[in-house]
RNA sequence: GCGGAAGUGGCGGAAUGGCAGACGCAGUGGACUCAAAAUCCACCGUUCCGAAAGAACGUGGGGGUUCGACUCCCCCCUUCCGCACCA
């Protein structure tokens, strides 16, 4: 037969279709097979895929159509993250509704997917703004509402201008909104409905145990997040007044170095202690901390006047106001021991404090000049003197908790979540306001609470809901008086941390899931995102699943954690930077597909870079997958007649048993690739070779061995390059899918070398090469290295030192003289 | 400042203590062609008058362990990422 010159775009819609109407992916709840659920991050519906995304799903479709043909039953699902503010913004712009612009992405980039033939089950697709599903975020809520883990507070919110929002504490990085970089975020105090996260810190802390194929790099990252310090809270009395000033220290045993109790400026007690120009001034502080590089500013304070007494030697220490203490973490407030703290240090540095010495290094001297922050031996502390840190830390807590004026305590960095946003485009909070009854849960049987879709979108400051008469006015559930819907919605966050469990029963409008499916489902083995997702997302998924398995929402699941494996891929670069939009150096994949086909994008995608690391993205490169796509599918088209009458292998000549032997290597090659390692570029590399080396023998290698390269060619292929392979498959007259295909094994002993290349060193520089049957002795390879001319020559009047062999590999003789 | 990852030809990368540079890109030469594209073949780290034979050098820099180090250990430099006054 002649070879056919490769044409994508006929092959990859021909099949497109074939295998959506055959429903090829449908993940079947089954028990014959072992079940192997695959999750990839849901994509935000900006209305096209980026080449990030493109890289995410190539790398989980190679893995689930690895996983299909190893005979696993693949849950391998997909759905939108279809809350948000860009469709408002888009709304206030076009002049759309952020339903219909929504949904048309969904749309458009439902089509790329299809196009590019990842293999999703699309009948479990999951759009978290439509109400059956976002009904279900309303349904936890309200049982939440019940067991007092969600709640509703007055507190200081962090509110971003642009987004005209509040943002949560994880969405302000360096002062700015985390959607608008330069957009400085101020604090508004609000009522807001929060979830409390904080008392979940330890499970999250302790559960990470439990994760143990998550990167180190993201339970880093969490661990940080959540902040676990252990230390005391100890209570100084303001001189002259029943005040009390609450302090939160790590490090009790410096309490007799203590110079001065700094308070934050946002402090209670500064209100009651300091006069109208120092409350003036520690507004100031507030004020100019606001967006603030934390590095950058210089510590300022000052002095309030007053005294506090250390409860330990009824010293008075003078009461500051400090623009570096945090109101939000401890108590706000804190003891400053300049020796030994070094922002501390800097502090009473600048302002004239005394720096009293009160631990020593456990030998030799401190370091003169800047703070000792180390563990040592406590001196200048009263009765303490003289312990280790670790003896003092026990005994002044104890002590401070016997005499009732402290006692040991655990801080978190981690808040409760906020999950208020003044919004339209997100979930309605299910709760309704009555002037009599106060706040009342709007009762499960009325849910959902339907976003109303006439609502005019301005990009005004309150919630828009306001403006929606018919959404707002309801009647109390309780009383039946007159009352309001709660108008603020919840942050997608929420949508996004379980929306794993929907894919299970994605259409049950009884309940989130059926607990017996998840029970069958679940943990998810693989989870595949971006490093970006590695705070955020990754907590609250954690807290959520905690909360339903404690709310008794997965029945016999009884999950403590849903994903079993993380894998973060790294980020797709071009000309130095990320790509991304705003810095013009974008990809666009339909450019891509229609130029070279889905099959080159995806493999191109895998190819340029282990999944992990940052991927260079090159044009050319692109260039040249394509090249070799298009080569390994002339060299089956022309040969599959050949292959295709060919009877069973019937290797015996040189050139087909290194044919046989490079095809079972390469087998090994990628199945140890798919198992362990993922690194696909080499995987791709690896097959490139077998192409090229069959390429070479086309004239001379034997019919049989030809079918059976071609053969397993072909299935290697299937998970990088689906729609050739497929292709090809039918070439060489074969009918069925290939993901129902097995995956080729390899002959350990056909993929056995021959003969053994053993390289001969002398003192450790290579000098000779020499041919050996495989696992010859130690002695005979050292015999026959000894012999080798070469090294005859080289070691001719010099002595033999030593002389190392490792079998098949490499001999070394050390020689001295 | 703290934590993490990384640094290998002109480029992307390969090599899990054993021949550094697989595979691809780019480049050079050749075949095919009227010509070009495509395709195929060959060459392709640097230096040594240098094509071959041969040799030296070479994985950010310096030291160490080892018969042998891109790989392990220590110090330093650079880049990227995360956190950042967390008491």
């Amino acid at each position: 037969m002649p070879e056919k010159q490769y044409d994508p775009q006929a092959i990859e819609l021909k099949w497109q279709k074939i295998w959506e109407d055959g429903k090829a992916y449908r993940a079947e709840q089954e028990t014959s097979r072992p079940k192997y659920y695959l999750l990839e991050m849901l994509p935000y519906p900006s209305g096209t895929l980026h080449m990030g995304h493109v890289r995410n799903y190539s790398i989980g479709d190679a893995l689930a159509r690895y996983k299909w043909m190893r005979g696993f039953n693949v849950l391998h699902p997909m759905g939108w993250d279809a809350f948000g503010l860009p469709a408002e913004n888009a709304a206030i712009k076009n002049n759309a509704h952020p339903r219909e612009w929504t949904r048309r992405n969904i749309a458009a980039m439902k089509e790329q997917h299809r196009r590019f033939g990842f293999a999703y089950d699309w009948e479990r697709e999951v759009s978290t703004c439509e109400p059956e599903y976002y009904r279900w975020n309303q349904w936890f809520f309200l049982k939440m509402y019940e067991r007092g883990i969600a709640y509703r507070k007055k507190s200081k919110v962090n509110w971003c201008p642009e987004c005209a929002t509040v943002l949560a504490n994880e969405q302000v990085e360096n002062g700015c909104c985390w959607r608008h970089e330069t957009t400085q975020v101020i604090s508004k105090e609000l009522e807001q409905w929060f979830l409390r996260t904080s008392t979940y810190s330890d499970q999250l802390l302790d559960d990470m145990a439990k994760l143990k194929h998550w990167p180190e790099k993201v339970l880093t990252m969490q661990r940080n997040w959540i902040g676990r310090s252990k230390g005391a809270r100890v209570f100084f009395d303001v001189s002259g007044s029943k005040s009390k000033v609450e302090i939160f220290t790590t490090r009790i045993d410096t309490i007799y170095g203590a110079s001065a109790i700094i308070l934050a400026p946002e402090h209670p007690l500064v209100a009651e202690l300091a006069s109208p120009e120092q409350g003036a001034r520690a507004r100031e502080m507030v004020n100019a901390r606001q967006g603030a590089d934390p590095g950058a500013v210089e510590k300022d304070g000052f002095d309030t006047g007053h005294k506090a007494v250390n409860p330990f030697n009824k010293e008075l220490v003078p009461i500051w106001v400090g623009n570096f203490v945090l109101m939000d973490y401890g108590t706000g407030a804190i003891m400053a021991v300049p020796a030994h703290d070094e922002r501390d240090f800097e502090f009473c540095n600048k302002y004239g404090l005394l720096i009293p010495v009160v631990v020593k290094p456990k030998s030799g001297d401190a370091p003169a000049g800047v703070a000792f922050t180390e563990y040592g031996v406590a001196v200048n502390s009263g009765p303490y003197s003289g312990l280790q840190t670790e003896q003092a830390l026990e005994r002044m807590t104890a002590d401070a908790e016997r005499q009732g004026f402290g006692k040991g305590s655990i801080t978190y960095r981690l808040k409760d979540w906020g999950v208020s946003r003044q919004r339209y485009w997100g979930t309605p909070i299910p709760m309704i306001h009555c002037k009599t009854c106060g706040i009342v849960p709007v009762p499960e049987s009325q849910l959902p609470v339907v976003l109303p879709l006439n609502v005019k979108i301005t990009g005004t400051g309150q919630s828009p809901l306001r403006d929606s008469p018919e959404f707002l006015h309801v009647k109390c559930p309780k009383c039946g008086a007159d009352a309001e819907r709660e108008t603020d919605t919840m942050d997608t966050f929420v949508d996004s941390s379980w929306y794993f469990f929907r894919y299970v029963c994605p259409h049950d409008d009884k309940a989130p899931f059926e607990t017996a499916d998840i029970a069958h489902w679940f943990p998810i083995e693989q989870y595949i995102g971006g490093i970006e997702h590695a705070i955020l997302h990754l907590i609250y998924s954690r807290f959520w699943t905690k909360m339903m398995r404690d709310i008794g929402a997965l029945g016999e699941a009884r999950l403590d954690e849903p994903v079993e494996r993380l894998f973060t891929q790294g980020m797709v670069i071009r000309n130095g930077a990320k790509m991304s939009k705003s810095k013009g150096n974008v990809v666009d994949p339909d450019k891509l597909v229609a130029d070279y086909g889905a099959d080159t994008a995806r493999m191109y995608a895998l190819f340029a870079a282990p999944p992990a690391k940052d991927m260079e993205w090159s044009d050319q490169g692109v260039e040249g997958v394509s090249r070799f796509i298009s080569r390994a599918y002339r060299f089956v088209t022309r040969n599959a007649d050949r292959a295709g009458k060919a009877s069973p292998v019937d290797a015996t000549s040189k050139v087909d048993r290194d044919i046989r032997r490079k095809l079972h290597q390469t087998i090994r090659k990628l199945t140890m690739e798919f198992e362990e390692r993922w690194h696909f570029n080499t995987c791709i590399a690896a097959i490139m070779e077998l192409v090229n080396e069959l390429q070479s023998a086309e004239s001379e290698v034997s019919p049989g061995v030809l079918r059976e390269t071609l053969e397993a060619l072909v299935l290697l292929m299937a998970p990088m390059a689906p729609y050739v392979a497929q292709e090809l498959w039918q070439e060489l007259g074969r009918e069925s899918m290939l993901l129902r295909e097995t995956w080729p094994a390899f002959d350990p002993a056909l993929a056995a070398d021959e003969e053994c290349e053993v390289v001969v060193q002398v003192n450790g520089r290579p000098r000779s090469h020499i041919l050996l049957p495989p696992d010859s002795s130690k002695e005979e390879t050292e015999a026959r290295a000894k012999a080798d001319p070469k090294i005859v020559e080289l070691t001719a009047g010099k002595k033999i030192v030593k002389v190392v062999v490792i079998p098949n590999k490499l001999v070394n003789v050390v020689v001295q003289g």
